[in-house]
DNA sequence: TCCATTACGCTACTGTTGGTATCGTTAATA
DNA sequence: TATTAACGATACCAACAGTAGCGTAATGGA
């Protein structure tokens, strides 16, 4: 029962395209790499690519959730901060924002994206605070709107990430999650 | 001297271009509607589009900036929320929130509509709030990309925009600017 | 009236890109 | 050996932003 009939799959095929998504994604933007240029630096052919992921859209978030990393749990009392600066934090890294940007811009466009940015890069976060805190899941969406919504604005207009800026939209969501609104 | 040489642009071009933007991007959004579309709806050949606005996005801008209005001038003391409360409401107006996100989705990975963007739309917004205030133009940068950046977000993941999330976004500016930081 | 100048509509086109179809080949199982 | 499925390669399609060229209409000036 090892594998089904058929020629299996190249297994390092899925890690190498995901990388080769996060490097050009980060260098080039979204828009500005093709799915021939990611085949081609991933040692592949496009044909390929598409017999794994769905579309571009799907590529680049499996890419991004690979690339984001789990958020840490929130264990003690004063931790909330660190859960909320992780995300922040993580969104200065111009390999997620960049993924990030152009997937929310692609959702605005095609539910099925919204819907999929939602639940696997959303929900996972919103887990974690929720089961710590038992914060109201509405309080925790608003939060990770505010930080996520507040950093790409603030790349999007200004071309890259102030470390300032960052750390104020932290302390931002954190007075927000502690209920002092 | 009231006219140069040559046949004279016909008057009400530009009005009806505008206006033709603003009514399909709001209902079709920004990548679903084209060029031709805009033209055919406002009765125009597409040639006459682009020989008065050089892209797009610029057309989109003017649109945008024609429909967003202008930011009430803070008279007295309490008044500040009066002005970021006018922004947080201008942006739940659909047509308002679709051409500003697509924008910001070109302004991603174009210098010059990025520019742009922050001339002719946080600018004017930045003027009225530091020429009544004294604020620091960066912290109104802040608020700015706050309230926005986390309404467009909002809107980007929801389809839409919830009226209690404008108002909660809306007082932590407000707070941001009052310098409770 | 004739001319230079500029806007217009129209049609046709280019170039890019996400995504698909086809096909011969290769690597596995039964 | 027969079947099954993945692979690379190539060619292709459909949209769409933006451009070129052309004949025509409308203005001001000589």
């Amino acid at each position: 029962m090892e594998h089904r009939p058929g020629r299996p799959r190249r297994p390092d095929v899925d890690a190498a395209v995901r990388a080769a998504t996060v490097r050009l994604v980060a260098q080039r933007g979204y828009d500005g790499t093709t799915l021939d240029h990611i085949a081609r630096e991933a040692g592949v052919a496009k044909t390929t690519v598409y017999r794994r992921w769905d579309s571009k859209a799907d590529l680049v978030l499996d890419a991004l959730v690979d690339v984001l990393g789990e958020p840490p749990l929130p264990t003690g009392g004063g931790e909330l901060r660190e859960t909320v600066g992780w995300l922040a934090a993580r969104i200065g890294d111009p390999a997620v924002h960049q993924l990030l940007v152009g997937l929310v811009g692609e959702a605005v466009a095609d539910p099925a994206v919204r819907a999929a940015l939602r639940q696997r890069i959303r929900q996972p976060f919103e887990d974690r605070l929720v089961a710590a805190w038992g914060a109201g899941a509405a309080d925790v969406d608003l939060a990770f709107d505010v930080v996520v919504g507040s950093l790409l604005h603030h790349a999007a207009l200004a071309g890259s990430i102030d470390t300032r800026v960052v750390d104020t939209v932290t302390e931002v969501a954190v007075r927000l999650l502690s209920g002092e609104a």
